[in-house]
DNA sequence: ATTAATGATACCATAATTGTATCATTTGTC
DNA sequence: GACAAATGATACAATTATGGTATCATTAAT
């Protein structure tokens, strides 16, 4: 059970990178050098920050990526929709059968909440927050 | 991103079953049918639950499971620890890397923060909490 | 023209979760 | 005592999510 999977934690960290070097370029191999991490997965990964308009992308020799956003404008939790989707926690409890007696529904309820306050934590997060 | 797994479901919608029948012994066959969840899953399941003192066993003919235990004293953390390992939302991120700046330590702490509140409401849920 | 970059995309590997199967043992009932 | 109905133990299979690799096409600086 974690909140962050891998992926997100790599975009994050590339993500507080790039930001560091105001509006340079930075490639996907220098990054993967300095992060440490394996670059075709990286790069799998920043393309998908491109697609989802969190990244600006250079093409040709010289290219890489900026931030396409400030940093203030871009949420944790929109990196995490990127990778893990919908930010629910309570997916599988008691969906289909409907709750035959509803008693049960107070642990749905404790979640929904549960729920709700890590979304509002996780939602006061921004990339700007995590640089200094 | 789920909280709560399908086998820590099961086990939670098994046992409110059980408490209901106040110490009358109940069957996995008789389980699966009411509960609508595959059978030889739900036994695996509850053999677990017996194996770590929340039921109790009778094996042979009329035998089955009942509860070891007062529904105020089982805990829905215990059972999720059962299926789900240890309770950490803080997994995986920035473990070995140990911080390069430690700026990101304060996704960390929100993160740590986060989780203590999870536990804590988690904590206050009980079996017998959800009976009724 | 060459080289160093990304775009797009298909594929593979690993791990966790979910689920099945089977043989051995126990116990109530006839 | 034989039989049937239950669990104990345990190995195995299936599915899914995640993590990761590979490749060919395209772009752009030198």
């Amino acid at each position: 059970m974690k909140l962050i999977t891998r992926s997100t934690d790599y975009a994050l960290r590339a993500l507080c990178f790039i930001a560091k070097y105001k509006g340079k370029i930075v490639s996907v191999s220098e990054l993967a050098l300095k992060l440490r991490v394996p670059q075709p997965f990286l790069r799998k990964i920043l393309q998908a920050l491109n697609g989802k308009g969190i990244l600006t992308s250079l093409k040709g020799q010289g290219g890489g990526f900026t931030l396409a956003k400030e940093p203030a404008k871009i949420f944790i939790t929109d990196i995490m929709r990127i990778f893990q989707g919908t930010l629910r926690l309570n997916e599988c409890f008691l969906q289909k059968l409907a709750c035959p007696h509803k008693k049960t529904c107070l642990l749905r309820k404790k979640i929904t909440g549960i729920e709700r306050y890590v979304l509002r934590e996780l939602n006061s997060i921004t990339l700007e927050s995590l640089l200094e």
